[in-house]
RNA sequence: GCCCUCAUAGCUCAAUUGGACAGAGCGUUUGCUUGCGGAGCAAAAGGUUGGGGAUUCGAAUUCCUCUGGGGGCGCCA
C-alpha cells in the first residue's frame, strides 16, 4: 500500500547507517503488534550486534539498539503518508497516517473487487498434478484432503500471478482394474451401476478384493485376464473401456459438487508404452538392471548417487514386463514438461509417497533432464479415522464422501429453515450447500499440510467457532448492512472523522490479503489465507458491534458503508481461495 | 537397522519463518438481544511450548541428544 514512501523511508535508515559508521543491511519491515494504530516496524538488535562485532566492542545489545533506532528515529523525516515515528524496546515504529492509509485501502479493494489481491505476473508457468483417482475404486474422505488442498493450492498460485495448469492423473489400468472386471465378469457379468456410480464401483472392488483373498482359483484367473489386458484382446479392451467411463462420469459427478475443475487430464494407460521405451532408454544408459525374468527391471540409486540406504532401489518394471507406477511416472513427468513447457511441476500426493517421488526425481536427474529442480512434491498427511485408524476400502474402514456431504447439508440446511424460514426452497438448498461444503473445505485447508486429520463427525459438521459459516456469516451480516442501507455503496470519499480502534484493526487486516496471497503461494499453503479469512471476520464482528453504521452521521455512514463492503470483499475474496462460496444471505 | 514426520492450554489447532506480553476455537464458569441478523459478542479460568544441552542480544521456531506417537524402505498404487 505504501511501497514507494516505505522505500525512501529505507534509504533514508541506510544512508543514516553510512554516515554514522554503522553497518548497512536491508531492512526487513514486518507489522507493529499492539494494534490501535498501524505502521510497519523494523528492529536493529542484529544491526546493533554486528556493529559491535565488527568494532570489537561488548555492548548491551538491546540497549544499544534502541539507542540506534532512537537516532533514527529523530533524523528521519517523514512525508505526509506517515504520522509519526518511534523507537521502542530496539524497534523503530512508523505509524502510517491513519486517514490516507484507511482511504487508500478501501478504495484499492472496492476498485478491484474479486482481483484484489492478484499478484502481477510471475511469468511462470506451473502445473499442479491433484486428486489422481484410481477408477474401479471408492472415492471416500481420504481423498477428499487431497482435492480440496490441490484446487486451494491452484487458486493461490494463480492469484498469486502464476501461469497455473490443473492437471489430473487417472489411475485407470492397473492389477486392481483387472481384478475388479475379473470380479464383474464372473459375478456380475451384464450389471450396469445404478445411483451413486462411484459407491457402486467401490463396492465391486471391495468384493473383488475379498474375492481374490479367499478364493484359491482366483489368483490365476486374474492373472490370465492381465495377459489378455497385456495383448490387448479386444472383450477385454471393450470392456475396460466401458467400465472405465462408468468411474469417470461418478468422478465428475463428485468434482462438479465439490466445484473443482481441471484443465488437463492424464491417464495412466497412455503413459504405459512410452513408460516402457523409458526403461528400455535406462537400461541402454546403464541407469538400470534388467535381470529378467528372474529378478525386476531395477534402478540401484543408492549404488548410482554413493549414498547409503538414502534413496534405495526403485523397481521400474516388472520381471513379467507389465508396468508399474513408476514405468508410468517417468514418462508422464518427461511428458509434462515437453508438452507444457513448465517453469514448475508440483505434485500433490500424501506424505507415504515421499521417498517414491524422491527416487522419480532423482532417477530423471539421472537421465540427464535439467527440470527435475522445478519439480515438486507437496506432501499433506492423511486423514485418519479415531484412534488412528486409516480408512481403507480393501477393510471397509471409510466414510463415503456422498454420506458426509449429505449429512452435512441436511444439518446445514436444518439451521437455514431455522434461521431464515422464509426464504424459498431453491435458496435455501444453495446456502445449505454453501455452508456444508464451506465447513468440510476449511476444516482440511485451516490446519498445516504436515498435520493428520482426524476425522470426526461432530467435528467435521461443527458450524460454530473457528470455522467456515462463522466467515461466511461475517460476509452475510456486512452484506445485510449494504442491503439495508439501499444496496449502494458510496463513491470515494474523503474521511472525516477519527477511526476507532476496531476500524483500524479491520482495516489493517483487510491490508493484508495480497501479502498473505504471495506468502501462501510460496509455500503452498492454504492454512495462511484460512487464517487471514477467520481474523477479518472477526475483526468484523467486532467492528459489527461497536460501530453503528446505518444509524451514523452521513459521513461516518458513508464511509463505513465502504468499509463494510470493502470486508465483505476480502472475506469473498479469502474463502474463493479456499474454494468456498460466500452466500448472500444464510 | 536406515530415512521422513509430528509433540504448544483438558481437547483440536495457530503463531507475520529467529523478535515486542505464545494466540484462537471447542469444552468449563459467568454475563449480553425493544439496537445494522445471537451461525454473534464480552469476561474468567487454563502454559516451564515433551525432557536435557548448544548457538544467539533474543529460540515454540535453528543444531545435537533423549523420550514418545505416526509413516516409509526391490516386482501395491
Amino acid at each position: 500500500m505504501f511501497e514507494s514512501e516505505q522505500k525512501r523511508i529505507e534509504t533514508q535508515i541506510k544512508t543514516y547507517c553510512k554516515e554514522h559508521d554503522l553497518p548497512v543491511r536491508e531492512i526487513a519491515w514486518s507489522w507493529i503488534p499492539f494494534s490501535g494504530n498501524w505502521g510497519i516496524a523494523a528492529s536493529f538488535f542484529q544491526l546493533a550486534a554486528d556493529d559491535a562485532r565488527a568494532k570489537g566492542l561488548k555492548i548491551n545489545v538491546p540497549q544499544r539498539a534502541q539507542e540506534i533506532a532512537g537516532s533514527i528515529a529523530d533524523a528521519i523525516e517523514l512525508s505526509e503518508a506517515f504520522e509519526r515515528v518511534e523507537a521502542v524496546k530496539g524497534y523503530l515504529n512508523i505509524y502510517f497516517s491513519g486517514k490516507i492509509y484507511a482511504m487508500r485501502v478501501i478504495d484499492s479493494v472496492l476498485r478491484e473487487k474479486t482481483a484484489y489481491g492478484q499478484g502481477d505476473a510471475t511469468g511462470q508457468r506451473v502445473m499442479v498434478e491433484f486428486s489422481q483417482p484410481n477408477t474401479h475404486k471408492a472415492f471416500h474422505v481420504g481423498h477428499l484432503r487431497n482435492v480440496i488442498l490441490g484446487n486451494s493450492v491452484c487458486n493461490i498460485l494463480a492469484k498469486a500471478g502464476n501461469d497455473v495448469i490443473r492437471a489430473n492423473y487417472l489411475g485407470d489400468i492397473g492389477l486392481h482394474v483387472i481384478k475388479w472386471m475379473w470380479c464383474y465378469l464372473k459375478y456380475h457379468d451384464g450389471e450396469v451401476p445404478s445411483g451413486d456410480i462411484t459407491r457402486w464401483m467401490g463396492d465391486l472392488y471391495a468384493e473383488a478384493t475379498r474375492r481374490h483373498e479367499s478364493e484359491p482359483e482366483a489368483e490365476a484367473e486374474i492373472r490370465a485376464l492381465f495377459a489378455r489386458w497385456d495383448q490387448r484382446d479386444p472383450d477385454v479392451v471393450a470392456l475396460w473401456e466401458r467400465t472405465r467411463q462408468w468411474s469417470l462420469d461418478g468422478f465428475d459427478e463428485i468434482y462438479r459438487t465439490l466445484n473443482v475443475k481441471f484443465d488437463h487430464l492424464y491417464f495412466e494407460s497412455e503413459v504405459e508404452d512410452s513408460g516402457k521405451e523409458i526403461v528400455d532408454e535406462l537400461v541402454a544408459k546403464g541407469l538400470a538392471v534388467d535381470e529378467r525374468p528372474e529378478n525386476p527391471v531395477v534402478v540401484k540409486l543408492d549404488e548410482l548417487c554413493g549414498t547409503k540406504e538414502k534413496y534405495r532401489v526403485l523397481v521400474v518394471l516388472r520381471s513379467d514386463g507389465t508396468s508399474l507406477y513408476a514405468t508410468k511416472d517417468l514418462s508422464l513427468a518427461i511428458k509434462k514438461f515437453e508438452q507444457f513447457q513448465l517453469t514448475r511441476s508440483i505434485y500433490v500426493i500424501d506424505v507415504r509417497q515421499s521417498l517414491y517421488m524422491q527416487q522419480i526425481f532423482k532417477t530423471l536427474e539421472l537421465m540427464g533432464y535439467p527440470w527435475t529442480k522445478d519439480c515438486y512434491h507437496l506432501a499433506y498427511e492423511i486423514v485418519n479415522l479415531p484412534g488412528n485408524v486409516t480408512m481403507s476400502s480393501r477393510d471397509g474402514t471409510v466414510v463415503f464422501l456422498q454420506d458426509l456431504l449429505d449429512e452435512a447439508t441436511a444439518r446445514a440446511l436444518a439451521i437455514v429453515e431455522e434461521k431464515n424460514p422464509a426464504l424459498d426452497a431453491e435458496t435455501k438448498q444453495s446456502i445449505a450447500n454453501k455452508v456444508a461444503l464451506g465447513a468440510l473445505k476449511y476444516s482440511m485447508l485451516s490446519r498445516d499440510n504436515t498435520k493428520i486429520v482426524t476425522f470426526d463427525w461432530d467435528a467435521a459438521l461443527d458450524f460454530n467457532g473457528q470455522a467456515a459459516p462463522y466467515i461466511q456469516y461475517a460476509g452475510v451480516r456486512a452484506n445485510s448492512i449494504l442491503r439495508k442501507a439501499g444496496g449502494v455503496v458510496p463513491a470515494a470519499l474523503p474521511l472525516e472523522y477519527d477511526l476507532t480502534v476496531v476500524e483500524i484493526e479491520l482495516i489493517d487486516l483487510v491490508s493484508r490479503v495480497p501479502k498473505e496471497i504471495q506468502r501462501a503461494a510460496a509455500e503452498c499453503k492454504p492454512l495462511f489465507i484460512a487464517n487471514l479469512a477467520y481474523d477479518i471476520a472477526q475483526a468484523f464482528n467486532n467492528f459489527y458491534r461497536l460501530c453503528p453504521v446505518i444509524q451514523a452521521e452521513p459521513q461516518v455512514r458513508d464511509f463505513r458503508l465502504r468499509l463494510a463492503a470493502a470486508s465483505r470483499q476480502a472475506i469473498v475474496n479469502c474463502l474463493a481461495l479456499l474454494g468456498i462460496e460466500t452466500p448472500e444471505v444464510m
